[in-house]
Formats: C-alpha cells, sequence, structure tokens
DNA sequence: CATAAAGATGAATGCTGATTCAGGATAGAT
DNA sequence: ATCTATCCTGAATCAGCATTCATCTTTATG
C-alpha cells in the first residue's frame, strides 16, 4: 500500500475545530444539534463536517470517543494513586464522583453514547478504563472495602445510569445512595 | 358555565382506541414512532388523533399519565398488604422491581417522560404514588429495615434511573446493588 | 510563480414526520 | 325520516435536518 499523503495543515486545524464544536454543541443541547449549528460553532461549513465525518453519526461516535478517553486518563490516575498508597476504595468512589461530573459537563455524551447503540468506538480506550478499574476493584477487595462479587460490569451498569440530568444536589445524593451496594459496609447515620 | 355536551359514542371508543394504540407502539417502537403510525394500530387516521389530542406531546402525556396511574396502584397495594402484616422493607423492594418490570413492558414510558420536561400530568395519581410510597418508608424505619433519612424523593431519584433498557440479568442485578443504599443493612455474601 | 491535489463552501435536494383542513360520514335529538 | 353538531378522513402542507455536489480556495510541491 502506497503511503498515504500527508494531510493538509487547514484540514487538521479545522478537524480539531470541528471536534471542539462539536462537543461543546451536544454538551450544551443534547445529541440532536444540527449538523449546521456544530459548523456554525466551529466556523465552518457544513460540507466541512462531511468532508471529515461522513456521517453525523461518525461524528458523535467521535466525540464520545474522547470521552472515554478523558475517563480512562482519570482511571488511570486513580490507579496510580493506589499504587502510592491511596485507599482503594476512596479512590473508585471519587472516580465515580467525577466521571459523572465529567458526564455532567459533556453533557448528553451518554445519550449520545446511546443514540450509537454499541458502536465500535476506540475500542483501546474503552480496555484502558476497563483495566484501570478491575485494578481498582481488586485491590478495594483486598483491603475488604469493596464487596467481593462485584465487577467491572457492575461499575458500569451503575455508570450507566448515573442521573446525570438532575441538577446537583441530587447527583451527590444519587452517590451517596448508590456506594453502600458497592462496599461492604452499610450507610452510616453521618453520609 | 354551560353544561359541555356529552361526547359521541364513537369518540369515546375511539379515543380508548388511540390511546392503547399510542401505548403499545411506544412500547415498542419508543416515543418516537410517528403520528401516522400510531393512528394505524388504533385503525383510525390521523386526522383523528389530533381531534383528541391537540399535539403529539399531548398524546405522549396522557400514555405516561396511564402509566403513572398503573404504578399508584402498585403502591397502594403494597401499602394495603403492609397493613396486614407484611413486612415494609420487603414490599418496597418489590414494589421496586415491579415498577422496573412495568417500565419494562411500557417500554420508554421513561424516555417519553423526559421528553417532556416536567409537564403537568394528572397530578393526582402522583400524589397517590407519592403518598402510598411515604407509608411504606415510614413503615420501615419503624421496623428499623430502612434508613431513617431516605425520603420519597430519594426513591424516585433511584426510579428515574432504572436500566430499563437493560436485557434481563441486569436489570436484577441493578436492583441488588441499589437496594443497600435504602436500608439499614449491608449486603451479604448470598445476594 | 504555476499548477495540481486537497480542501472548503453553501445552496439545493430529499426525506421524514408533525400538523392542518376541506369535504364526507355519523350519532342522536326532534 | 330529518337535520345538524360532532366527528372522521387523508391528501396536502410545512418545517426541520442530514446529506450531496458543482464550484471556488488554499496548500504545498517543483
Amino acid at each position: 500500500m502506497g503511503q498515504a499523503r500527508a494531510p493538509r495543515a487547514d484540514a487538521v486545524r479545522n478537524r480539531k475545530k470541528i471536534l471542539s464544536a462539536a462537543g461543546g454543541q451536544i454538551a450544551a443541547h443534547g445529541p440532536d444539534v444540527g449538523m449546521e449549528e456544530i459548523a456554525a460553532a466551529a466556523g465552518v461549513a457544513v460540507g466541512t463536517l462531511y468532508r471529515h465525518f461522513p456521517t453525523k453519526t461518525d461524528l458523535v461516535a467521535a466525540v464520545v470517543g474522547a470521552h472515554v478517553s478523558r475517563v480512562a486518563d482519570d482511571a488511570e490516575a486513580a490507579v496510580g494513586r493506589v499504587a502510592a498508597g491511596a485507599r482503594a476504595a476512596d479512590e473508585l468512589t471519587a472516580f465515580l464522583g467525577r466521571v459523572i461530573e465529567l458526564s455532567v459537563t459533556d453533557r448528553a455524551v451518554k445519550a449520545a453514547a446511546q443514540s450509537l447503540g454499541a458502536e465500535p468506538g476506540d475500542r483501546a480506550d474503552e480496555d484502558r478504563a476497563g483495566r484501570a478499574v478491575t485494578a481498582l476493584i481488586s485491590a478495594g477487595r483486598q483491603d475488604g472495602d469493596i464487596h467481593p462479587d462485584i465487577t467491572v460490569n457492575d461499575i458500569y451498569l451503575i455508570f450507566s445510569t448515573a442521573p446525570i440530568d438532575q441538577p446537583e444536589p441530587a447527583r451527590a445524593r444519587w452517590l451517596t445512595l448508590v456506594i453502600p451496594g458497592l462496599t461492604t459496609r452499610a450507610r452510616q447515620e453521618g453520609d
């Protein structure tokens, strides 16, 4: 196969602007924003969107992918902290809280993800996140803090239900209500 | 105000057919089914839908309302059972499970409800359900089974996050993970 | 610079789906 | 049986949106 010609500088620039604008628009108005609006936000014409992403689904997938990548980074950082002595259960809880906030910022990323069904996506990032969370779980289990039968899938399950549409007091409360199911301890009065 | 003329018999009949068909279609294909499809399922022309419900939103709202009414009935039945000696915490848990299944059957009712924002709806049924759940909670608290700071809102919050799109093993698992946050006991090995 | 290839533009197209409304059918009162 | 207020029908209208494409620009190569 012949070496693919290097992309032009402006094309690279535009691709970034589009990705960023799409992220912003989807965050602000949900995955149903029009392509025209995304294009406008990116300071580009619709046609350009299509040059970079053959279809709207592809664009949304790219945005979701970026989000997944960010989550993976966060999870790996948490693992690093545990290696450095932090308590795994605490890191996991904090991670959950952060991911929720991230998802709120990137509002509707969840909806967007769902609107894609089980599309490909950069499987690599998903795996990266999965491995990190698994590490967190087994470390927590070792400490006796995390319920022995909890798996990554449970974490995914819980996450996929986070109330990102709810206003803030609710999201924190939700986390409080959900954590006991993952740990070995019942909720205390002070929670 | 003059007494409103009684509606014609066929109009009453059609309204029922429409409501039922709309429920079925929404359950089967989500709240995005076309009005034409609902009309077809009801054996009626589109125009008729509009005679009964000025807008699609109104129709969906009516369907959601019916669902809420059913949930309220279920909750009241649970309260009755508690009065007859059943353990409140168990009834509450079972109720949660049933509502999830109900929501799965009436699939996308949740999505439909969300697509309405905080629309009016038959406030009466909502209150009815609220009162029943409150009764269940305080009874459970009395028994010392339900965490003292749990409120109806917590129940709503949890519910609004039920993973009704997930296939069955997941829904049951979710319930298992979520219950400990409501009760005073940590999860046991056998859960 | 001159030129070709790559990229950008945005009006036009096509589709989907809600909503309307002029005309035809019915229920039910007299 | 007649009559009219209700109710129904469904083709037509309208609007929103993704996607296309003929045409114009810009980049980068020699």
